[in-house]
DNA sequence: AAAATCTTGACAAAATTAGTCGGGATTATA
DNA sequence: TATAATCCCGACTAATTTTGTCAAGATTTT
């Protein structure tokens, strides 16, 4: 899971889009654009992603624009996210198990691990529960065990 | 916590360190440059801030190089990074609580929480476990509750 | 027909990261 | 004291990646 601006601007278009988006009306890039200060030709090429990905869905023409295709709360950071990145392996080694020579370089399963951290806790984070500012369950668990482990 | 291969190099270099030195002898860095296949300049500039940090020592001279200044299960993965990596905050918007026109923006909380996530996960490693490839038992903790939910 | 909007691929600019270089300082050893 | 090994430093360049632009086209509503 690798993450740039690249993805964080996708998350925040959304975020956008969640919150300005009433019942099945469809919200053009201009839009958003505006309202988010971003350029609307690179908000273009996120929302292809978005598209394919089936995170949206558009329509073209007037009143024309994007909108969810699913509620906030059945879409996760972590596929916003993974649709506009490139695959990163956070190994540096292919993902391979015989990265060094033979035997798995030495920091293999440290990246591998700290990857799954990540994506785990996106995984777990709504679009609903960054809107609501609501920390997941499985934070407040996680938080709770830093503390006391 | 901003995570590049020159973060993953030093870290590489000090097991490198951990595994190679016996007692308080040094290593000098064309030895961890043939081992690791990482080119000399580039690692002497990462000792430098290694050593700036306070996690390695040093000794010019023949029979000079680097040694850890401490054991191995006393320096975490955490401050490894830190110290080669330039301070990155990953809310990009200066970690200003106004950054939104007055507002926090959409998504400061959410990359907020994921820095430290990812922050204490490296904490919580060190070096030795790292070598031993040993979960530390905040992670297994951890695990545990993403099966659990 | 006209205007609004998405769609696409290729391209350009900017920023960042990775890595080099030359010269210097220090220290052990012969 | 000379020599060689090694760290030390700042500035520079090269490579890569990321960010963002552009032009032309396809749909759809009015």
């Amino acid at each position: 899971m690798r993450l740039t601006t690249k993805g964080r601007y996708a998350v925040t278009a959304l975020l956008d889009l969640s919150l300005y988006q009433s019942g099945k009306k469809f919200i053009s890039i201009s839009q958003i654009a505006s309202r988010q200060t971003m350029p609307v030709s690179y908000l273009e090429q996120l929302f292809r992603n978005l598209r394919r990905a089936g995170i949206v869905e558009s329509a073209r023409g007037p009143g024309g624009g994007y909108r969810l295709s699913r509620p906030s709360t059945e879409i996760n950071v972590s596929e916003v996210v993974a649709s506009v990145e490139d695959k990163m392996d956070a190994t540096q080694c292919g993902g391979a198990t015989d990265c060094n020579s033979g035997k798995r370089c030495l920091t293999h399963d440290l990246w591998t691990e700290l990857n799954e951290q990540v994506d785990s806790f996106l995984l777990n984070k709504s679009l609903q529960d960054v809107i609501k500012n609501k920390r997941t369950s499985l934070a407040r668990k996680q938080e709770g065990l830093i503390v006391t482990g």
